[in-house]
DNA sequence: TCAAAAGTGTTCCTATTACACCCATGA
DNA sequence: TCATGGGTGTAATAGGAACACTTTTGA
């Protein structure tokens, strides 16, 4: 494997992805084992490519992992504290492992850029978690869609930006109307309800949930959805605006 | 002067501020007329030295620009499009004149440096505008408070950077209670609502509008402000929690 | 015909808006 | 005592929450 390229992306400063998805009923979060370290978990990432937005980047950084395009993402927070790499006690497990893992590729001058401070900016990005096909990055043992109530303890500061991620997820669930893109394609409101109770950790009342979500507008109501269950068939719904892409 | 220590900052990597201030009933902005280019006016800014953290660098921007410490800001966005620098036209005039400044300080390396990509953290601060006394930075002509109505065409991405700082502060106007900020320590409901109805460029009701803010339980009332008209004297109000940073 | 769950409707309560009224102030 | 603007109170309306009722489905 060739010298990794560190003249072409921007040094110091990278980018941290929350993934979301959604499936039985949990939201949860792609992250990834980390090959460095015992028991390491990180947020996908990446870094900046010179000749990239730092949207590109993030794009880039989601169809890699995921194997999609066209994803709902949006940057909720830099974290640039001095200090949220240098001196953290991983790091010096990076500075260990990175030239044994591969001497020639992270040399000592790639492995003092990959180990010095960043600035980190967060994204957090929206998916329909049956369409993923995750993969592995280079530093990735393997991918692992957890819920929300059961995120281990990640390495430097991804707790935290995990956790802001989420807070941001909430405040522009309602607002933006990007839940949508955690839903498969058509979707009963039954369902519409469960994810927002997920994401909020609370309970609504059915008849009053119906009612806002229907009175938003941005739904159409397609045919009955017979499930063989000895009860009223539920509506199928579809979001219609089709996909929402922020840029 | 000796040379501009780009080794001692994180290279492509800025941040500029939309510092508010309140003043005769409107909303105003801090914003600097350039000492390149013909008629050029940008937001104050900066470089993150290595050292320090990026709401280090933004307070240390604050604090040279204003001479004020302890100011309430908040980062809102980053600004990373690849070409929001690099070809731009006005690029082409910090390349010519950097030099002719000053030879010595700006050498073809820093200048190099300086009109290279940059990617911009955004940040909006707010302040009283009695206690600011601007003081120029290297670049800076002048520094001028100017109305959000009449903001003249700034350099490179600057006029989005303040219309989504502008977007930013309406949104956690309400939510954060972080107006008070922008008024000096005692201040009469009318003035308060004034400041609302600045920002938000609506009119309230006065009867409502002194319900809502009472009903949230931060103000103190003072005693009356005599002001020799001929009509009620009018309350004074205090802010309970003193000064509010937020980090 | 029955249980289960979907969908609709009704009532109640709270929050917001509009507006009327009273009060202090100094000429 | 009067005009002015500050402050308080009330009625009307809208929005949200709680809950009851009706409908559909397949056993």
């Amino acid at each position: 494997m060739k010298r990794f390229d560190i003249e072409n992306y921007i040094a110091q400063l990278s980018m941290d992805c929350v993934i979301f998805g959604y499936e039985e009923k949990t939201l949860k979060v792609l992250i990834s084992k980390f090959k460095f370290g015992e028991e390491s978990w990180v947020l996908p990432g990446g870094y900046i490519r010179k000749t990239e937005s730092i949207n590109g980047a993030a794009i880039r950084v989601l169809k890699e992992r995921t194997g999609l395009e066209n994803i709902y993402l949006e940057q909720f927070r830099v974290f640039g504290d001095d200090h949220r790499i240098v001196g953290h006690p991983f790091n010096a497990v990076m500075m260990d492992e990175l030239p044994k893992f591969d001497a020639e590729r992270f040399d000592p001058e790639v492995t003092a850029w990959m180990t010095g401070r960043f600035v980190c900016i967060g994204f957090y990005a929206l998916v329909d978690i049956q369409k993923v096909s995750p993969k592995n990055g280079e530093f990735d043992e393997r991918l692992e869609w957890r819920s929300i109530d059961d995120i281990p303890t990640m390495v430097y500061d991804h707790n935290e930006i995990l956790r802001n991620g989420l807070e941001s997820l909430r405040q522009n669930l309602d607002e933006k109307l990007i839940g949508f893109n955690l839903l498969p394609e058509t979707f009963t409101m039954k369902e519409v309800q469960e994810l927002y109770e997920a994401v909020y950790a609370k309970a609504f009342t059915a008849s009053n949930f119906q009612k806002k979500i229907l009175d938003l507008d941005v739904l159409e109501r397609l045919e009955k959805k017979f499930t063989g269950a000895q009860n009223k068939a539920p509506y199928l719904y579809r979001f219609k605006n089709s996909i929402q892409v922020n840029f």
